[in-house]
Order: structure tokens, then C-alpha cells, then sequence
DNA sequence: CGTAGTCTTGAACCGCGTCAAGCTTGGTGG
DNA sequence: CCACCAAGCTTGACGCGGTTCAAGACTACG
């Protein structure tokens, strides 16, 4: 299976099977995550094959390699995605939100490490099944082809951060883009002073951004001495003034024309 | 429209408007392309709204930001996508060779530059009615869906390329890459001593892999020097030994279990 | 309190970027 | 046919940003 981090994943328990079945009608991202363009009239067949599984924090949800038989939605919580070299040097490749999808339809074996970072349920369908689904109802596979879509943008606009930014603009980034991502979810739209809370430890962080933890710290003292955010405890941030970071991030002002 | 890159892109001509229609049986691409799945009984469809496009060397195709009013197939040559931070720095997102899809179905602003780096022939498709053919045929949307996918593998990989490797295992990936999408265009497998002509200049290597093209120069020169490729002219490499490569890469031995 | 996990900070090192000079190749025109 | 030039590429010297190695601080939890 090659070497690994030196991370410790903590495969202790199992996932908890949830008991109880939500109703997709009550479920808080029944409009953006895959099932999002489904019809009521729908959803029975969505709440027919779903299933509910919870994560501890730091605890595997699939390892790379290895045979999954679902795929699923995050309902709450974050996950990451990870790969690494044969020496341990790892790579963080995706970072789930409640909302995102998790697992390739037609590909049954994972093909990176799955994570929780923090508490996290998943709505799991059966692979299976859920390739049916995919095949009759085009609102499902539409929205699927819509994310994917979504996702390839944002994975370009990592690469334009892993390859050519800073380690201060890659901090300034990364606050940035989480803190849009949280703004986004309470339906609230970035700017002014506003405080985030950051998913991620500093290894965690220098995993995503292709840096050393050291190095995060390092830059997120600086940006704190410069001003640019403020510390509430080691997880939140304060950001006194959203634009000003933006800037220190190297992108285009407003962050472009992508809708 | 903020600073440039100081490559020039000769945006000479306008595009060459193939006259000549390629029926769909014919296409080189035809089972590759984003119309693979499709029946021949559905390809009428398609060849009543697509038209062919020629780009020369160095020639723009879209511009980020402009209007777009078409989608397209790549059918011979290959092209690159690029987004550049104000200051000129620029990275490359997409390395686009025959049967690879250009523009997002839904978006009609370009999201990147796209580049022609050799001569290059676009079958197109105004965006409208492939809409609606997406929505229509299934065959067609399934396919694309597939596409993205693989494209979101690619781009993950490459994260892990320019967020965790050095330069000289940069440069040997590269060449990996190139010579198994050479090998797969012929339907050869990579392996033993092999051939491969390098489709990007110094410059646009470096651009993909996040280096100075200084630095791609100087790690060619080392792989040389160690016995690990041999140069023909200057964009010509053979490769004596490609398992010998892939080491130098830092990846698994055999590519992992990707189908 | 003590310990483990997480984070911060410092000092030394080095890989890659920067700046600069020169080479190779192919095309153009005298 | 050769002189000239521009584009692409190579190579060297040097400096800096980020890594590495190491020590210590903070916090949560027993």
C-alpha cells in the first residue's frame, strides 16, 4: 500500500449507521446538493435507496485503493480529499462542504483518501442503484454533470494558486475562499468585516495550499501583524475589512465573471 | 483588460472557416470524442449544426471573459488553457489534444484563454442547439459527463504535481504524461524504448508545471545528462527505458489503478 | 498538574527564481 | 550563398522564499 503520512488517521470505529431517515423535504441542502433539480414528485425514489452515515473528526472515510460501494452527499460537516507520493508527501485535492458530492459514479474502487475533519453525515446511496437513477431521471445527471463542472473550475483555480501564487497569497487565498464558502451557506454575501471559522488544522491547511505547517504559520502571523485578519483563538478569524484580503490574495478584485 | 503575459499570441488572422464537412463516420475522433456514445442513427443531428474551425500556430481561440458562442471537440492538434493573476504570472489548467472538449455548456463567457499551439481543427457546435441536443440525447450528456470526470482525475493529479513535486520530477511526469496520450492516440501501450515529440515550448512547459522555463531548460538537460532521455533536435525525446522515467516522476510505479 | 496534540518561532540551508550572456536554428533579403 | 535577425533554448552566478531541523508555548483533557 506504499508508505504513509505521518498524519495520524484515526481508523478506530467504524461509521455510524444512522438510524433515522431524514426527509429529503426538511433535509438542509435539498436544494444545492445533487438531488437539487429533482421534483418532489421524485425524491421517493432518492429516499428509497438513501442512507444515513455519520464520521468522527479525523476519522477515514475511504481510503485510496479501496473498494467503495456508495456514493453520497455531505449533509454537514467537512471532509478532504487527499493523495500522496510513495514517500509521504501528500497532496490535498478536494475539500468537501455540505453539498458536495463524494465518489465517481462508474468507478467502484476510491480513488483518494476521504477524510473527515470534522464531524460529518453523509446521505449515501448505493452504487448501484443510484447508476439506474443516474440513466432515467436527467434532472439527477444533469445537476451531477452541473457539479462536476463546478468542481473542475474551482480544481483549475487551485492549480493557478499551487503553481504560480505565494505562500502569503496562498493563505490570503485559502481564508478567502473559506470564508465565501461560509457566506455562500448562510446565503450572505462576503465583504465588510465578518468572522470565519477555518475548517482545517495548520497541517491540514499546508496540505491544501502545497506548503509546509510551519510556513502557514508563519504567513498567518504575518498577516495578522499586517492587519489583515485578526485571531480568535487559533481556529477563527476576523477579517476587519474583506476587500483588503482579497487583495492580498492576487486574484482579480472581485473574483471574475464566473457566476 | 489587466496586464499580460509577455508571450506573444499572435491574434493575426481570424479563424479559417472549414468549408469542407468531415461526415461524423469518417472523424478520427468519432469514437473518442464527446459523440463516442452516440448512435450512427444520431449522428444526422449532429452534423446538421456542427462546422469546422482551423487555428494556427500561436493563434488565440477564446480569450477569458470573452463571449463564446460556441462548444467544440478538438479534432486534430493540440491547444492549452491558460489563466494569468494581473501581474503576468501564468499558469496553464488544460492541455487539450484531439477528441478533448473546449467550453462549458451552460457558460457563454470563456473562462480561460485557449491557445492554439500547433495547427489546430475545432468540429463546433453553437451552443444553443447543443443545449438542447444535450438535454435530448442521453448518450450525449452521459458521455460528457464521463469526460469531465476524467478531466477532474487529470486535474487532481496535476494539484498533486505542482503543490508537491520537485522540478526534475515535474519534468519527468510531464514527459510520462505525453508519451502515454501519444501511446493511447495510437493505441499502443508505454513501455521500453520509445519515441515522443514534445508538443509545448520550453515557456508553455514551464507554465504547466509551475516552473521559470529556466528551470525546465536546466532539469531537460539533467535528465539527458542522467541517461534518462535522449534529445532529437529540441523537441523530439527518445526515452530508452520509460519505466525508468516514471521512477524519476515520484509516482506509483505503473500508474495506479485508474482504468 | 502532566501529557499529548497543536501551534509558533528561530536559525541554517538549499532549490528554484532572477538576471544576464551567449548559443542554435530557421527564415528573409541582399 | 551568405549575412542578418528573431525566436527559442541553454548555461552561469547570485539571491531569496520556503523547507528543514529544533526548541519551546499554548490548550484541552486526563
Amino acid at each position: 500500500m506504499s508508505a504513509q503520512t505521518l498524519t495520524q488517521i484515526k481508523s478506530s470505529g467504524r461509521p455510524a449507521d444512522v438510524p433515522v431517515k431524514l426527509r429529503c423535504e426538511d433535509c438542509p441542502i435539498r436544494y444545492r446538493a445533487v438531488c437539487a433539480d429533482c421534483e418532489d414528485a421524485e425524491l421517493p425514489r432518492l429516499e428509497e435507496i438513501k442512507f444515513y452515515r455519520s464520521y468522527e473528526p479525523g476519522q477515514a472515510i475511504v481510503w485510496g485503493g479501496d473498494h467503495m460501494d456508495f456514493v453520497a452527499s455531505v449533509v454537514t460537516g467537512v471532509a478532504t480529499l487527499t493523495q500522496t507520493l510513495e514517500d509521504g508527501r501528500t497532496q490535498m485535492v478536494g475539500l468537501l462542504l455540505p453539498s458536495d458530492f463524494l465518489g465517481r459514479p462508474g468507478r467502484d474502487k476510491a480513488a483518494y483518501n476521504a477524510v473527515a475533519t470534522t464531524k460529518v453525515v453523509l446521505c449515501c446511496f448505493r452504487r448501484k442503484p443510484f447508476n439506474d437513477m443516474l440513466r432515467d431521471m436527467p434532472h439527477l445527471s444533469h445537476r451531477l454533470l452541473e457539479m462536476t463542472l463546478d468542481e473542475l473550475d474551482a480544481a483549475r483555480e487551485w492549480m493557478l494558486l499551487l503553481g504560480r501564487k505565494t505562500a502569503r497569497e496562498k493563505i490570503a487565498s485559502f481564508i478567502a475562499i473559506v470564508a465565501r464558502r461560509e457566506a455562500a451557506l448562510e446565503k450572505r454575501h462576503p465583504g465588510g468585516r465578518m468572522q470565519v471559522e477555518l475548517p482545517l488544522t495548520r497541517e491540514a491547511m499546508a496540505d491544501y495550499l502545497g506548503l509546509t505547517l510551519e510556513t502557514v504559520s508563519r504567513q498567518v502571523s504575518a498577516l495578522k501583524r499586517g492587519g489583515i485578519i485578526e485571531l480568535v483563538g487559533k481556529r477563527n478569524v476576523v477579517l476587519p475589512d474583506f476587500d483588503r484580503l482579497v487583495e492580498e490574495s492576487g486574484d482579480d478584485s472581485d473574483g471574475g465573471w464566473i457566476s
